[in-house]
RNA sequence: AGUCCCGUAGCUCAGCUGGUUAGAGCGCUACACUGAUAAUGUAGAGGUCCGCGGUUCAAGUCCGCGCGGGACUACCA
């Protein structure tokens, strides 16, 4: 009979090699999902890596995270779809791939086409798919990555563009003038992420000035009274003197304090009135101040002031000023320029309390102005547009002129010029400065400039260098601007209130980063700047009319509208003037001119289209379409004798993943979709009714429902191969047209066929799409091994597409068409009936009768059937068919996400949004975020430091298992967790290793009795006390166990499971139950007894399953295996443990404890006295606190006392023999007594004897606390016992041990028999005995020793199993040993096994 | 700069609604145990609970202000 299974020792690594064979060969992962068909789902949303990175240790965490709880919502009886995704666009693709090329973006559309660029993208991003698919199965990651969501796939895209034009729809998407970073060094502007990159902010030195703005009137009267007295200021602070040309308001703070200041102007001596914050006073003015006299040189060290009044900021509202530096005026409302305003960004931590405001130049700045109805400061450039005083290389315009200063067509800041212009620029300062600056030593950048002429024009209060962080251009190292641009906005403002009501649903694990974190983002959340100038992404789906007529815009959806609207594409032939393709945009400008000069638009525009130039876009081969630039630049409409053309700009790739729940379905475009407002989206209307024709009449409907996403994959638009089909169609061979002609024009079962098709990145002679089939007619030259080496890759690859391929030799097409045409019609109604046994015993007949002579099947198709196009097992059962749930026909919310916390305002954030705005739903229900994984020295790791832990390298080291044992039980997922090598190695020794002895324990001593649990359960009630104990503590943890899943608290989870395995399960009942499995016969008792470590083992291994897959299934199944009460092949697919609160027994676990401290006293003293637990001992004595402390110790007194090995317990009754110690009970204490505490403390402190007792007997005493008397009672105070004089007495919290020392001669002759016995042990240990072999055993002759053996004989040959034991004057055998019994005795032992 | 998380023994972490002597494991030292044995038990050494203030009879725990580490967001005169 076959055993439970004993392994050699532990190996985690190997064990979960085992099991991922097993889970492949078993498709585990897809039956724990198809077994729960028909229950309730349970959604979880994978967050996409980006596959053009390597995967880190901290993946391993993340997705640990996910992996668990999918798994325990699995156990529970969820199904829980799993779909993965790839993150494909973005920057750091295209960085990588610009690296790579050693281009920048400046070379895209110059050096390289956008077209290369984009293609050079798409093979980077996944270039390290393979990598993340490995770790992903290394780590027992269940997601299915069969099928997975690519975000640059035309379907995704496609969904994308759907939401956008919901959001259009909506009114949500607007374009509109925002301030961005900007870098003039490279021509480009910044996203925050770029922004954000290690070392962009820098400490730099500016120039900063407080400039002195001229008031001119006001309302508030004071004010009004001393700018008529003239000489009134406004202060204003700014570290960015080049903004103060475009300023067109200043300031202030409603709220805040502002004071009216008579003095002098430092640098001219002018009397003079200011107003500025009043706290920010004593920066400008030394207190000392106030009592000096009213006069003033330059030269003084101290500025005489005096306060005039004093007013809140919203007073000066509405105040006018005099222009700064007027070198410009707005183009627009300059009458409304140049007066207060009120923001409430303003504070008085520096600076004046009154903000200089550069609508241009500060995002805050035009924010506040744009309320206030003040104009920024654009200027008409040469075509008329409008523009800031600032061009795009950071250069001030030609207005900006100062006849003393220069200033226009210079770089604001110095960093822009090269050191030669420097020098150059230096050189006519030193010129035309001369007047003011005699002796110029150095360049003077523009702040300094303008600094210095406010200084000079009495404008400035106070110019300093000011040291403050400053964003750099990553890339160029030069600082940023921050530049008005054009970009497209989602509302997401609007849609802030209910975005806050929706996140109160959500269950945030931890609560703080949901309440918090993201709680206070959504509490002010900016409009979503979607806007990027990039190349690789999702193009934004606008397209519009330029300035040559009125705005017409169209936001489009879906492909299917570019027909449906009529969508125009230009061709490759249609040229301009310089002979260089038109795209949308120069075609747009070039008619637009046109237009302008009064020609007649629409007949250039008919001549393109006659001439071909210019095609429909229904015109274009489906596979032509890719949604990305160039080619949607390529896409216009064209209305009214206007282009449209699209924007430029991509999108934000957060937006791509916030799309993930809608666009991983392609929805709303598939059968089955709803959209939001209960309708079908035409496209999903046709998917619905092709899909209902194919499952009423044939089962093709499932082979043809691998989608579009399939599709995409299968024929892709690659226009090299496209073109050599073409040609290699206008050519065929002549057995190519043999066979063509039977099956053109749907001859074949009314298939239709193509030929010549682009598949993937091969060309197929022949293809049918609703039979996933392609015909090959192999030549001569595929007679070769080489040829059929590459054959059999093909075939491979095409399969893995679910696509089969029939190969007939050239020969028999020629000779023998009618059988190559009956062979296609067997795979056709093979197809139909979905019978591939059929096919397969056909194709064998096939393959034998055609076989060897000319061609051999490359495929093996004689052994295997032909991969399916069918998912194996049915769609339904299929890990990618989403259940068609909810109102929208996708799974959706999802009930988990997890990701780390860095993605609170980014996946998170875009996730919750998008839904928020689409749906008016929750995107998800619970979502963990988890902490980062940094070194074990709490740093971040980084390829930087070389302190990245390689996730390969660990997971092959320890196992997964224990990699995530570790990292779940370590740290609670959202707290960072510090990851130390040692920490897996002990989690394997601990945990790993107690289980896996335990196991073997069971497995060692279940094979030796031939125990297959096929007898009944041993009811619970004739089980002893240990099992009851052991099985009601299961019970609990299961309970823990799952009410911390329950909750998304894995690591509360992980510590209960393994401290019941290590200290409860194995090293207390394994323990103390050794000699009820190893002794006696196979009774009751000891069925008893596997039958509980049974169950403790096999619920341990549901329970753990989440954390460690791999072992736990490993045990599982060498469980199971043999007892088969599970019909599941997998932990994984086998249900949870079920909680019986009946076997649930508190005070047996009570007791259990006791029993536990007990033993551990008594230990203790034994060590204290120096004497050996095999000694045994005569009784130890516990004082009894009560009869219930006295019940309960004597249900497990028989544990006790063979645990440390003494022969009675006696309970000694309280009779003075106890010294007591007493404590007062300060929770009790606390409400009655309140600050007299520390007196009372006092007082018990001193309480001897007499006093304990007399509170004992009559539960009360009488005492004063500082004048005050008072009662104290017997439940004020704990009493315990701590001494018995003359014993030897050791105790803990309430109990109290004292242990019997006396060794007698009986007790000394019995602790040698155990010290014999041991040593005979060991001898047949070593000796290399099964432990059922029976010995022969003679021990010489020693007094003690001889005693000792013939007064315990019996126990002795119990003990080793000794059929015989003879007592020998000397023994000769020199195998025989000498052993030391203990100090002092010895003698000699020889054993043999007995026949 | 703002928001949030974290800070307890050499290391990794517990510490419930405040209760007086702050725990566990690892590591270290010593001893013991031994048919689970690279396990286990007992004992020992090891703490400014990040700091400072406050509330309270009582603070590791609650509050405030700092410091250090981290994340995100923003960059503002």
């Amino acid at each position: 009979m076959k055993g439970f299974k004993e392994h050699d020792g532990l190996n985690l690594p190997n064990i979960a090699e085992q099991v991922l064979e097993k889970w492949k060969n078993e498709k585990t992962f897809e039956a724990s999902i198809a077994t729960r068909e028909g229950g309730p789902s349970f959604v979880f949303y994978e967050g996409p890596p980006s596959a053009n990175g390597m995967p880190g240790i901290h993946h391993v965490m993340g997705r640990t995270i996910k992996d668990l709880f999918c798994r325990y919502k699995t156990q529970r009886g969820f199904q829980v779809n799993r779909k993965a995704g790839w993150d494909t666009h973005g920057l750091p693709v295209e960085l990588g791939v610009e690296k790579e090329l050693g281009i920048t973006k400046e070379d895209i559309g110059k050096k390289i086409t956008i077209e290369e660029y984009n293609k050079a993208c798409r093979e980077a991003v996944m270039r390290y798919t393979d990598v993340w698919n490995d770790l992903t199965e290394k780590m027992g990651y269940w997601v299915d990555m069969s099928d997975p969501y690519v975000t640059y796939e035309n379907n995704y895209i496609e969904s994308v563009w759907w939401l956008l034009s919901q959001l259009y729809e909506k009114n949500m998407l607007y374009k509109g003038y925002t301030i961005q970073p900007y870098s003039p060094a490279a021509g480009t502007g910044l996203s925050s992420h770029e922004l954000n990159l290690p070392g962009t902010y820098k400490d730099v030195k500016d120039t900063s000035a407080t400039a002195l703005f001229k008031v001119t009137s006001s309302e508030l009267q004071v004010v009004s009274d001393a700018t008529e007295k003239g000489n009134l200021f406004f202060m204003a602070w700014t570290t960015t003197p080049w903004t103060l040309p475009s300023n067109t308001a200043l300031t202030v703070g409603a709220n805040i304090d502002y004071v009216l200041i008579d003095t002098f102007n430092p640098y001219t001596a002018e009397n003079q009135k200011v107003i500025l914050a009043k706290a920010l006073l004593t920066k400008y003015f030394k207190t000392d101040g106030l009592e000096a006299e009213m006069s003033y040189t330059p030269s003084d060290k101290m500025l005489p002031y005096r306060v005039l009044a004093s007013f809140k900021g919203f007073e000066l509202v509405g105040s006018r000023y005099e222009q700064l530096l007027p070198y410009a005026q707005p183009m627009r409302d300059a009458d409304k320029a140049f007066q207060v305003i009120a923001g409430d960004f303003v504070t008085t931590e520096d600076g004046t309390g009154i903000v200089h405001t550069a609508p241009t130049f500060g995002a805050d700045d035009m924010q506040v102005a744009k309320a206030a109805g003040v104009p920024p400061m654009l200027v008409e450039n040469e075509n008329g547009d409008p523009v800031p005083l600032v061009d795009l290389q950071g250069r001030f315009v030609m207005n900006v002129n100062d006849p003393v200063w220069g200033l226009a067509g210079e770089p604001v800041k110095a960093e822009y010029l090269s050191d030669a212009e420097r020098e150059a620029a230096f050189e006519k300062q030193k010129v035309s400065l001369k007047e003011h600056i005699p002796n110029l030593s150095n360049y003077l950048s523009v702040d300094e400039r303008i600094a210095l002429k406010l200084k000079l024009e009495g404008k400035a209060f106070k110019v300093e260098k000011y040291q403050h962080n400053y964003p750099h251009c990553w890339r160029t190292d030069k600082p940023i601007l921050y530049y008005p641009l054009d970009s497209w906005f989602i509302k997401a403002s609007s849609a802030r209130d209910k975005m806050i009501a929706l996140n109160n649903t959500i269950n945030w694990k931890p609560e703080s980063t949901g309440t918090g974190r993201f709680g206070n983002w959504l509490e002010n959340v900016n409009d979503w700047n979607l806007s990027r100038s990039r190349y690789w992404g999702t193009p934004l789906p606008i397209w519009r009319t330029g300035p040559y007529g009125p705005l017409m815009e169209e936001c489009v959806g879906a492909i299917a509208e570019f027909t449906e609207k009529n969508a125009y594409y230009i061709s490759e032939e249609c040229l301009d003037e310089k002979g260089n393709r038109f795209d949308g945009q120069s075609l747009r400008k070039y008619l637009g001119e046109k237009r302008m000069m009064g020609e007649n638009v629409n007949t250039i525009w008919n001549d393109l289209i006659r001439s071909r130039k210019i095609k429909t876009f229904a015109s274009l081969p489906e596979e032509m379409i890719d949604l990305h630039r160039p080619m949607v630049d390529y896409v216009i409409f064209f209305r009214n004798g206007l282009v449209l053309a699209r924007e430029l700009d991509l999108i934000d790739v957060w937006f791509d993943s916030g799309a993930m729940p809608y666009a991983q379905w392609h929805y709303p475009f598939e059968a089955g979709h709803k959209m939001p407002d209960g309708s079908v989206h035409p496209a999903a209307q046709a998917a619905n009714e092709t899909k209902g024709m194919f499952d009423s009449a044939s089962p093709l409907g499932r082979g043809s429902r691998g989608g579009l996403d399939w599709k995409e994959k299968v024929i892709p638009y690659d226009k090299e191969l496209t073109e050599r089909a073409r040609q290699m169609r206008n050519n065929p061979t002549e057995g190519e047209r043999n066979v063509w002609q039977h099956l053109k024009g749907k001859q074949i079962g009314g298939y239709d066929f193509d030929r010549q098709k682009p598949l993937n990145s091969f060309i197929a002679d022949f293809y049918c799409q609703e039979l996933s089939l392609i015909v090959e007619i192999d030549g001569k030259s595929h007679l070769s091994e080489a040829q059929q080496k590459k054959d059999a890759a093909r075939d491979k690859k095409l399969g893995a597409l679910g696509l089969n391929t029939l190969r007939f030799s050239g020969d028999l097409v020629h000779n023998k068409i009618d059988e190559v045409v009956g062979w296609i019609q067997t795979y056709v109604s093979c197809f139909e009936k979905d019978d591939w046994n059929a096919f397969e015993k056909d194709g064998i007949n096939f393959l034998n009768k055609y076989a060897g002579k000319n061609w051999k099947p490359v495929s093996d198709a004689g052994k295997n059937p032909p991969p399916s196009p069918l998912p194996r097992g049915g769609s339904s059962t299929h890990p990618l068919t989403p259940s068609q749930e909810g109102e929208l026909g996708i799974p959706f919310p999802a009930d988990f996400i997890a990701e780390g916390v860095d993605q609170t305002r980014g996946w998170f954030y875009t996730l919750h949004a998008i839904s928020s705005m689409i749906k008016g739903s929750v995107a998800f229900k619970n979502v963990v975020s988890n902490g980062l994984v940094l070194d074990k020295n709490g740093l971040k790791m980084s390829k930087r430091l070389g302190n990245g832990i390689d996730p390969f390298e660990t997971l092959g080291k320890f196992g997964p298992d224990a990699t995530r044992w570790y990292m779940i039980t370590n740290a609670m997922p959202w707290d960072n967790l510090k990851f130390d090598l040692d920490g897996i190695i002990e989690v394997q020794r601990k945990y790993f290793r107690a289980l896996h002895n335990s196991y073997s324990f069971f497995a060692l001593y279940a094979n030796v009795d031939k125990f297959t649990h096929a007898e009944a359960e041993i009811p619970l009630a004739n089980r002893p006390e240990i099992d009851r104990w052991v099985i009601s503590r299961l019970n609990s943890l299961v309970k823990e166990v799952e009410e911390a899943f329950d909750n998304y608290e894995p690591t509360r989870a992980g510590r209960a499971i393994q401290d019941f395995v290590v200290d409860e399960l194995s090293n207390w009942y394994v323990r103390l139950c050794r000699r009820r499995f190893w002794k006696g016969d196979y009774s009751d008792d000891k069925i008893a007894a596997y039958q509980t470590l049974y169950r403790c083992l096999i619920n341990v291994a549901k329970l753990s399953a989440p954390i460690a897959p791999f072992y736990s299934d490993s045990l599982f199944c060498d469980l199971n295996n043999i007892t088969r009460k599970d019909s599941a092949n997998s932990v994984h697919i086998s249900g949870w443990p079920a909680i019986n609160e009946s076997e649930i027994d508190n005070d047996l676990e009570q007791r259990m404890a006791l029993a536990q401290t007990a033993s551990s006293l008594a230990l203790s003293l034994r060590k204290k006295e120096n004497i050996r637990v095999r000694q045994p001992l005569q009784k130890i004595m516990i004082p009894v606190i009560s009869a219930e402390f006295e019940k309960h110790l004597k249900q497990v007194e028989d544990l006790i006392l063979s645990e440390i090995n003494v022969k009675e317990l006696e309970y000694i009754k309280d009779d003075g023999v106890f010294v007591k110690s007493i404590k007062p009970n300060f929770k009790a204490l606390g409400p009655k007594v309140g600050k007299n505490m520390k007196v009372l403390a006092g007082k018990v402190a001193q309480f001897g004897q007499a006093e304990i007792q007399q509170l004992e007997t009559e539960g009360s005493i009488q005492l004063d606390l500082d004048g005050e008397p008072f009662e104290l009672i017997k439940d004020d105070v704990e009493i315990s016992t701590k001494d018995i004089p003359g014993w030897s007495v050791a105790s803990e919290g309430a109990m109290t041990v004292a242990l019997d020392i006396t060794i007698s001669d009986v007790l000394r002759s019995e602790g040698i028999a155990r010290e014999l016995v041991n040593r005979i042990q060991n001898m047949r240990k070593e000796s290399g005995l099964e432990v059922t072999d029976k010995i022969i055993l003679m021990v010489e002759k020693q007094a003690e020793v001889t005693r000792a053996v013939e007064s315990n004989k019996n126990y002795i040959c119990d003990e080793t199993l000794a059929s015989e034991l003879s007592l020998e004057e000397a023994i000769t055998n020199d195998k025989a040993i000498n052993v030391e019994v203990e100090d002092g005795i010895s003698t000699r032992i020889f054993l043999q096994k007995a026949e």
